[in-house]
DNA sequence: TCCTAGTTTAGAATCATTCTAATTTGCTTG
DNA sequence: CAAGCAAATTAGAATGATTCTAAACTAGGA
């Protein structure tokens, strides 16, 4: 009974989104990407993601969470926020945006794409591509 | 012979800088504001600036020197940068502009303010004020 | 000069992340 | 199906930036 896919045909099998992303679909990469790939746009920490994963019955190394963020990021499955504090965040949301920050919690917020306009990006230096842009805008509670 | 400010009136003396900003002028706080403020552009972190200072013959606690980063950060003396890797950087450049990151060395260059534009920025979610924007465009050596 | 709050300090502690070296697994071929 | 090998996973140690702690100093006023 599991054989016909009746949902939306965007969110493939986890194991077809890895091979087509050139990884090997192994137990531990299916996990992960069960949990965060086809499903709403969230932020997530390597910390965080090993607690859902223990909750969902698939405890794994914090070494392999780390080696398979770092493999989905590179293959374009998810996308790394460098810009909190100390724990790089990695991001389901693929579509150019960016983010809120909370500088008291950590917490990201997306920002509207339609709220605010990136006009003119700057010439590059000699030599270097544009790997991404981040930009984020740090928040502080109003008291 | 050293009564006399005979340069800029724009580099106080650093101890008034420090008084200015409600920071009582100590030895250590003294030989820091001395090499970073009023000097020309630049971005360092703690390590940088323990190195600097061993070598200005004022040798200091790492954590005497993390305590005054924040401080004169907290004061408007100098701006965090968070983008980079693993380590916060200090730029002494207070004027809004914004960087390139070199993202295997995380070596951080000024980008231009004149050569891009940041417009429409987008309200801020309800209860916070911003403390600041941080755009920063990861660059790639190109191959 | 004395006092006290504010500073500085060495070193331990913390936290995210990476490394290491050994074990396990997925897949292919015989 | 058995064997073999490269790729993945693992536990735990190592690293590096930063913060904490508790004790020793200092700036500046009374």
């Amino acid at each position: 009974m599991a054989s016909t896919n009746s949902s939306h045909m965007l969110t493939a099998e986890p194991a077809d989104s890895l091979r087509g992303a050139g990884l090997r679909p192994t137990r531990q990469r299916i996990a992960i990407a069960t949990l965060l790939l086809g499903g709403a746009p969230r932020h997530i920490s390597a910390e965080q993601l090993r607690d859902e994963l223990l909750s969902a019955g698939q405890p794994m190394a914090l070494a392999t969470i780390y080696n398979c963020l770092h493999q989905f990021a590179e293959a374009g499955l998810l996308r790394p926020v460098h810009h909190v504090g100390d724990a790089v965040l990695y991001d389901t949301n693929l579509r150019d945006h960016f983010h809120f920050i909370d500088v008291e919690t950590g917490e990201l917020m997306d920002i509207d794409p339609g709220s605010f306009t990136l006009a003119d990006l700057p010439e590059l230096p000699d030599g270097f591509e544009a790997e991404s842009i981040e930009l984020s805008v740090r928040l502080r509670r109003k008291r």
